[in-house]
DNA sequence: ATAGATATTGAGATGCAATCTCATCTTGAC
DNA sequence: GTCAAGATGAGATTGCATCTCAATATCTAT
């Protein structure tokens, strides 16, 4: 029998709360906010257990960084900035269908999917431009020198 | 300036040559049958190098998985195996606008896409379905004992 | 309520990929 | 050839993730 622990549930509710989807370190960081004392052996199981039982996704988003926990687990795309990692949930759903198509092009039992964009983010499409006008207005300064 | 070396040639192609996604890890030992006494921040630093200069991708396949790199540079969709990890290219384009579309939804200066199809590859599902068989034969063996 | 079986926890060890450091070596320009 | 900039690789280090195991908590049957 699975058991619903305190532990467990301080692991979920983080995860609900959360809207950013964090790696497991941040969900590890906040269930300690709240209970001091979890180890992270405890919050790594769970969460595996969470994504067995289908109460919780992982995400691969980024390049190369750290998998990331969704307790949205219904289908759903991802825009993501590149600079900050930011990760917000969209819908950009494929025409239906478009999933057995490539399960027969490719031979493949496929049984999901999801779009991924990726850009900045408004913050860091700001900074992003500041910090061009900046070294444009160094060269013009070095130049001059 | 930037120098072309052995190492860093060996390393470009094995990527090449490569048409399964390696992890960082793989092209090391790749590149070490030819380059034995390479070592891993060389490979590590070429990697990071050949994607700054667009010469390759890094991939975030599967869940938690390690990057993985993709000498192919050009927009692509990718299917793959949630059992063995196994990867192809794909081609599964957005309708034109669609980027646009939801850059202006989100906010985001979106410049890229991608989508995942996620299932079973042929061979992981074949096995699949005879561990299946087996348990159900099992059961029935225990049933009746 | 109690005993015994089963499940869960957390500290610490371990594993492993990735990065960093730095002395040494290579390369290209002059 | 000489020199400066660039590149290399062994080994240390970091940091995330998993495993181990003794202690603890929880369930079930009686």
């Amino acid at each position: 029998m699975l058991r619903v622990t305190p532990q467990r549930q301080a692991v979920l509710d983080v995860l609900i709360a959360a809207h950013d989807h964090p790696t497991a370190a941040q969900v590890f960081d906040r269930v300690r906010g709240q209970q001091p004392g979890i180890g992270a052996a405890t919050v790594y199981r769970t969460l595996s257990l969470l994504v067995a039982a289908g109460q919780a996704r992982v995400l691969s988003l980024g390049e190369g960084a750290s998998a990331r926990y969704d307790a949205n687990v219904s289908r759903h795309d991802h825009v993501l900035c590149v600079d900050c990692g930011a990760a917000m949930d969209v819908e950009a759903p494929l025409p239906v269908g478009a999933l057995a198509d490539m399960s027969s092009r490719t031979g493949y039992d496929l049984t999901e999917y999801d779009v991924q964009f990726r850009g900045r983010c408004p913050s860091c499409d700001r900074l992003a431009h500041r910090l061009q006008k900046q070294s444009k207005s160094n060269e013009k300064r070095n130049r001059s020198v």
